[in-house]
Parts: C-alpha cells; structure tokens; sequence
DNA sequence: TGTCATATTGACTAAATAGTCGATTTGACC
DNA sequence: GGTCAAATCGACTATTTAGTCAATATGACA
C-alpha cells in the first residue's frame, strides 16, 4: 500500500539511463570517428559500450539514431568551441576568422574530434548544417558589405567549408607547425577576395 | 591427340576473362561512387554486375582489390580528362588552372564520376596520391618562382584540393551555374596569393 | 527487509554476408 | 561433332549482424 511517489521513481531512473546511454553514445563517437557510420555495427558499439544489446536497443531504435545523437553532439560541441565570444564580434570576416581559427586549434588538440568531423562530413546534411548556415550568414553579410569580392555565397560557402575539412585532413594526416592556423585563416580571406586591409585585420585579436 | 596450342588458349581465356572483369569492375565502380566502399558488399556487386559468386572471386580476391582496381581507374581517368594538353603548359599556375577546369567540367558533365571521386576523397591515399603528387609538383614550382605568396607547399595542396572536392560536392548537392566554374578556379589562385595579373591571365585561353 | 518501476542482461531467431568448391558451360580448335 | 582448358555458375557452410524478449538485477523508499 505503500504510497511511491512516481514522479520521484522515473526521475531516478533517468539518472541511470542517462548514465548508460551517455556510455553507448561515447562509444559510438569513438567508432563513427574511425570509420563511416554505414561500417559501424551495433555488435561493435555495445562491445566497446561494454553494454548488453538488448540495452543498446533500450537506448537507441537503430544505428541512425546513435548516428543523429553523435551528430548532434558534435555540433553543440562547435558552439562550445566558439563560446560566446563569437557572437560579441560585430564585423562577420571576424567572426568567420575566429571560427575558423578555433575549429582548427580544436582539431589540432582533440584528434578524435577532429577525424569525427571529417567522417560526418560525408553524410549529408545532419550536422554540418549548423555549421554552414552559420557561415553562410556570415559570408552574405561580407557580401552585402562589399568587403569580399566573391558574389556567390553557396560557391563561398563550399570553398571555405571545403579548405577547413581538407586541412583538418591534412592535420591528421601529416600532423601540423604552428603557423598553419594563420596561413590558412589568411589563405581563406584571399579566395574569397577580401581586401588587404581585412586581411590583415581579421587576423588580429579579436577583442 | 591433337596438336593443342596452349598458348592460344589462354589468350582466348584472356579475352573473355577481360570482359566479365570489366562487368564486375563497371558495378563496383557505380556502388562505390554511391557508398563508401567499407558498405559495398560482395553480393551487391555480383548482382549489379548480373554473375554468380564464384565468379566475383575468380577475378578478384576481395573487395579491397576491387576498391584498388576502381581506384586505379579512376586515376586513369584523371588523365584522360587532361588529356596530353597538360604536360604543354610550361606555367604551373596555368596547368594548375587548366587541370582544375578540366576537373570540374568533369564532374559537372558526370554526375557518377563526381561521386566517386568525392567517395574516394575519404579513403587514405591510394587514387588521390596522382592527384596529389602532380599538384604539389605544380604548386611548389610556383612558390620557387616566386608566383605566389603561400609558402607552405603541403598546406597550399590541401587548400586547393579541399576547394576541388568541397566544389564538387556542391555541384552535386546543389547543382551548378556556368560561371561556377571560372570562380572557382579565380579563387583558388588568389588562395594561394598569386599576382594580380597572374589572376588573370592563368585564366586566359590555355594556348 | 520487501516492494516495484526501471534498467539491464544475454540467449535466441532471422537475415545478411563471406568464402568454398564440384558441376556445368563456353568456344576455339581439330 | 568431339575435345579440353578456361571461365562461369550457384548451392553450400560458416560467420557476422540485426533485432527480440523473457528473465534478472538495481536501488530508492516505505
């Protein structure tokens, strides 16, 4: 006759859910930044989960969506990156410096975060889109601005997403010297045509 | 008792050989231009290429040699889109600009062939090492005669083949407009700083 | 200590995939 | 038409993977 209060009994639970679901999605980013999502078995996640499969089905309905959670992990990590700073900056090649710039010291210190960006960059849309709308805006103020001599955004868009991925790649590959960072935030201001002054600018603090 | 000419033999076996290689290696090639190659499987292969099992692995030992032999030729094609034009050009930054075009007009005209490359992009060497090789040659005859402002030759590679690759699968996302292509290979060389006129005439009419 | 909602387990079935191999077909040549 | 080496076939076994579910464990609380 016991009066449990159920509110309280769900809450705990959660808890613990949380707990083991937090272990199966670690797992599974350590796996998706190994391999593509399609070569990622549920056998392997619950193995290196060290999780039973019938809780790995407790937690997720299908690989998919282990794969959206990853993802979505992986883009509050890019606002984490950034943290607020990002949004106190005013002029957008700035802003888009000081991103760029912090995806690739992230990368640089965080290997792993750095080869899950790389495989999620395969899969369409998921999470780059953050990303990408967030640059995007940038880029089409710099445009409305006149400050870049670059007309079309989507094209812009491409080339710089294009450059950050491929030399993450390139830091993962062939490791990495500390000018990289600035010749390639500065190489990134060239292809899209911004005048020598914000070239120099961009690069400065961003205070 | 008859007078068998061995040797005949196996040239007869060769040819019939070549053809059903060429079946396998034709669906090979399309799956894998529309997977990764870790999610093509044997038997999705022998379907599409309309044989049995037996004689997937009488061609070839594994997928992996399969992704080889896909790799190989699509490094062959590389080539045959640059036809002999290339090894002409004694400017580096015009073969770079030449090879770049040829590239995207390729994927925009081959919707699959942009793909695979963009697939092939993710695996560790292999195709992209031609690639690679001939654009660092290019690139780092540019920086010895001074024609570009980037110094790094590695870095400078993976900034104009992220922009190829990252292009690429814009065109294919999103499509393409006719100028795309012009713009692109304008912003892959003030990417890498090179001279106002250079801009220009890399440009120019390949002659 | 017993209760019970929640979470976890792992054995199980079904399906997909890899890899093998003896039987069969093919086709140029005699 | 018969021969035979090469090529092809597809049924078969073994292994891996997906997905299910009844049984068990957990742990806060009465």
């Amino acid at each position: 006759m016991a009066k449990v209060d159920l509110a309280r009994r769900a809450e705990i639970g959660r808890e613990k859910r949380e707990k083991t679901r937090a272990l199966i999605l670690d797992a599974g980013t350590m796996l998706m930044a190994e391999r593509p999502r399609e070569a990622v078995t549920i056998d392997a996640v619950v193995e290196a989960a060290g999780v039973a499969k019938g809780t790995f089905y407790y937690h997720f309905q299908s690989i998919d969506e282990l794969a959206a959670a990853v993802g979505e992990k992986l883009g509050e990590s890019f606002d984490a990156v950034l943290g607020d700073a990002r949004r106190a900056l005013e002029d957008p090649l700035k802003r888009l410096s000081f991103a760029f710039t912090k995806f690739l010291e992230k990368a640089i210190s965080d290997a792993n975060w750095a080869r899950l960006v790389v495989q999620s960059s395969q899969s369409r849309g998921e999470y780059a889109r953050g990303v990408r709308t967030n640059l995007k805006a940038d880029i089409a103020q710099a445009i409305v601005q006149e400050r870049v001599s670059i007309r079309d955004a989507e094209l812009a868009v491409d080339i710089v997403m294009g450059i950050w991925l491929q030399v993450t790649r390139g830091i993962l590959d062939r490791g990495t010297r500390p000018e990289v960072t600035q010749q390639t935030v500065e190489s990134v201001l060239r292809a899209l045509g911004a005048s020598r002054s914000d070239q120099e600018n961009a690069w400065k603090k961003w205070s």
